[in-house]
DNA sequence: CTCTCACATGAAATCTTCTTCATATGAAAT
DNA sequence: ATTTCATATGAAGAAGATTTCATGTGAGAG
């Protein structure tokens, strides 16, 4: 039987393989938010904000709800927290100290260094 | 406290991200098999399995083994088995008829429908 | 009804990833 | 020691994704 081989599956993933989408959704798990609020907590645009929402509402990996003029935003715990968690442990197991994947090849350091500054945090 | 925005969770999601990869964890859930076999399976060329290997090792959502002459790779079901279930759950919740997730933006038509028939699977 | 605020969308440029083809490596067989 | 088999690697072109800037839309306030 076939379970990964889906374009659904491709889709999930992908979507989540992205630092702007990650950084959405972790803060999202605080506290929904609207966009201009998760904008200025990840200092990006607010295009680019609703650019990334997109993709992660077509997923139900966020939730929206118009109140008044504002589009307010949810993350789905139900689904992020056992995936999280899921990850967390197998990271503990593989990748202990976080050194292996702290490398990318076609990433430009000077691009990836911004990135870990901003959107990704070192876990040493 | 930072789960999800580490490079590390970055390229967990970006390796599952690609159809060759998730074809490759898939017949590898079935049994260990060595480069030709999975190439074979899957209707690649060898030098794109070895290629799509690597990542795959360096998550270590596979493992390998020398045996003789050849080298053998098996799948790690500890993660996979509760990771797909997890999809597999939200996806019958989300994505029932998996319509919504048949589509994709930058993908062109053609290239897509020939990805759907040999490597992905249309779950309808 | 018009204006404005909050957000969404489009298109182009840039950046990243994937695939392909050619070649390298390394261990086992002869 | 040489050949051969199995797999890995490199580089370049093609394909795909992301970001940015400009603009569109629509609901609520005035």
């Amino acid at each position: 039987m076939k379970i990964c081989t889906t374009y659904a599956c491709h889709k999930f993933f992908a979507t989540l393989a992205n630092p702007t989408r990650l950084a959405i959704v972790e803060i999202l798990m605080d506290s929904p938010k609207n966009v201009a609020q998760i904008a200025q907590a990840l200092q990006q645009e607010q295009s680019m904000v609703s650019h990334n929402l997109k993709p992660l509402m077509e997923c139900a990996f966020v939730f929206s709800e118009k109140k008044g003029r504002e589009r307010v935003y949810s993350v789905n715990k139900e689904l992020m927290e056992p995936l999280f968690h899921l990850i967390a442990f197998h990271e503990s197991k593989y990748c202990p100290n976080g050194r292996i994947c702290l490398t990318r090849k076609g990433m430009k350091l000077e691009r990836m260094k911004e990135a870990q500054k901003t959107l990704y945090v070192n876990h040493e």
